[in-house]
DNA sequence: CTGTTAGCGCGTTCAT
DNA sequence: ATGAACGCGCTAACAG
């Protein structure tokens, strides 16, 4: 039995060349061990298919064919037969490894990562996903990109919402990463609850008696209305209700010295003590230079939009965006959608931390 | 024409139930068409097989069929094939996101994705790819788990080099970031040169008559003798040879604040007046912890180990590893592997710059 | 307890 | 210019 199919090549008598060693099949091991492919597969994927029952012996001779030929399943062949791939797309309208390294995605990357090993899932990055007009897109050249992967994880700030609906309208199984609400489609995804938070920050500002104005800056879009939604109403409840003109500020899109301390100074103007900056990178900026002056001392500035990671911004106190967890959460989420297609949209919405520093 | 072909399943009369809504394939975009599938592939991988020519007209038909169906290839049916599919996979020992942004692969990662996005690939994070031990491995039981790639990018410090032998064998196409030497292998890699500007930078100091001391600390295995021996070169060839119990320190994998006060201390009592730091983190704190003395304000603390993007490591001075164009060109080398098969190992050794700050 | 066989989706050769 | 048919390696239903 052991001498059954010896020949390592198909060898059809002629062009014997020194041809590339093919990885050996299931078909090779079967031989190998005189039985059949089927008996292979069982033993291999440690399964019964119907009524199929492998006796000990046969295991055993199955075992060894492997060992000795070396033998390791297909991921591909599985793959084709099983029809999924263990596969998770990441999109992100904006590059995925942006050079500022504090910038937006690598929190939620880290988190993506550890949940998908967890789960067992790969990663696509879909990095050439590119339209015509070199822009990202998830349907370069009219086709769905992400329909490489068993579904997709999304992040960042779309301009078109046509492409999300005609994902949607797939039926193509994908989790946005912020909170995304599209009319007419019932979106997955996973937010953080940025309201209640910074209600929560405001709120006690407002009670230990201090004046605070909240400082406008380029963040994704959809984070910003909670965080302002929240302010106003802490505003709204508070008894001691704050004049308008010193409420609200805004930093221009990439912000230089000047406009710091231009900010500063109108702080200073207004009596305000307190800043809250919606980009934790503008926060630290605005603090350094608050901070460089002998009158911006007593100046308070919080960062909205921090990460737990980010050591500058967790000095400065503020809202720790739970960047991580969102991103594990959601591939887990993304997980059932695929193995549970019956389910409805998953959405979750996790805690906001308030620190504010001693 | 367009008639043809009209059941949009394969309804078999029965059990026409609400299925789940299958992936198009190559089928039914030719169904869609009015074609074959060998014309769908035609188009789809935009090639002539044989004496296949199709006409403009049909060709737009098939691409409009793929539009509307949002058909996209079956990686594994593809792999299967012996397909190509635009995929490059990356793999690294260690966890791709580290907690830890300034760690390792991060900016080599950015440079991976550039050249990705700019040759047209995707790119595949091996992340499910662990073994029973839960380590990661290049053969989760057993199976490579790049098949569905085209190629693959490697990084990281790796205990086994069986598995990369193994890798080799197969003839799958990867390119290593960093310069790896197996005895009966021929890897392909993108190395830096470490060892002409640690020599360099050696050098400059030891003319300005000034005393030099390496300290060793934890790095990559693979960048480590290339320094040292570069020191060690600059030292040999310099005049005034200095004192060996100077001329080396050893710090722990995880060093403390005390280690690098104690660090200092050395230095001090051996009039060191230049400390190569190889772990730009250590750097960094050793730095911190010199200024913080009087007597250690003329320690001049260099980096072995900085990526051009930090900035800590940059203000200190000391080699810069150009990490990102590693990346990038990792990936150029790795498509010209698999576009040219018959090519031999691929390699290429970047120069390091050396920044002494003014 | 085990063997045979039909797909999975795609690339490619050959016949038309 | 186009269609039919085979095989890639594997899973799983089915027939012994």
């Amino acid at each position: 039995m052991g001498t059954a199919g010896r020949r390592d090549e198909t060898s059809t008598g002629t062009d014997v060349a020194p041809r590339v060693r093919r990885r050996p099949t299931q078909a090779d091991v079967a031989r190998q061990a005189g039985v059949s492919v089927s008996i292979v597969s069982a033993v291999i994927n440690d399964r019964q298919y119907g009524n199929i029952r492998v006796s000990d012996a046969t295991r055993q001779r199955v075992r060894k064919a492997v060992q000795e030929l070396g033998y390791a399943p297909n991921l591909a062949a599985r793959g084709l037969a099983g029809g999924t791939n263990r596969l998770i797309g990441v999109f992100t309208f904006q590059r995925i490894f942006p050079l500022a390294k504090e910038d937006f995605f690598y929190e939620f990357l880290v988190g993506v990562e550890e949940a998908a090993e967890e789960e067992g899932y790969n990663l696509l990055l879909l990095t050439a996903a590119k339209d015509k007009a070199g822009q990202r897109s998830l349907y370069p050249e009219g086709t769905n990109g992400m329909q490489l992967a068993d579904g997709g994880v999304l992040a960042g700030w779309d301009e078109s919402a046509d492409e999300i609906r005609r994902l949607a309208a797939e039926a193509y199984p994908f989790v946005f990463i912020g909170r995304r609400e599209i009319p007419g489609v019932e979106l997955s995804y996973v937010a953080a609850d940025y309201r209640s938070a910074t209600r929560e920050l405001t709120d006690r500002i407002l009670r230990s008696g201090r004046t605070v104005a909240f400082v406008r800056g380029s963040s994704a879009p959809e984070l910003v209305p909670g965080r302002q939604q929240g302010f106003r109403e802490a505003l709204g409840a508070s008894p001691t209700n704050q004049r308008d003109d010193a409420t609200f500020a805004t930093l221009p899109p990439e912000p230089s010295l000047l406009d710091y301390a231009q900010l500063v100074t109108w702080a200073s103007e207004h009596s305000v003590d307190c800043l809250l900056v919606e980009n934790s990178r503008h926060a630290v900026g605005v603090d350094e230079v608050a901070r460089s002056r002998p009158s911006g001392a007593r100046l308070q500035v919080l960062s909205l939009g921090g990460a737990p990671e980010e050591e500058a911004a967790a000095r400065l106190g503020g809202l720790v965006i739970p960047r991580r967890e969102m991103g594990r959460e959601a591939v887990r989420l993304l997980v059932r959608l695929i193995t549970e297609p019956g389910a409805g949209p998953q959405r979750t919405t996790l805690p906001v931390e308030v620190h504010v520093p001693a």
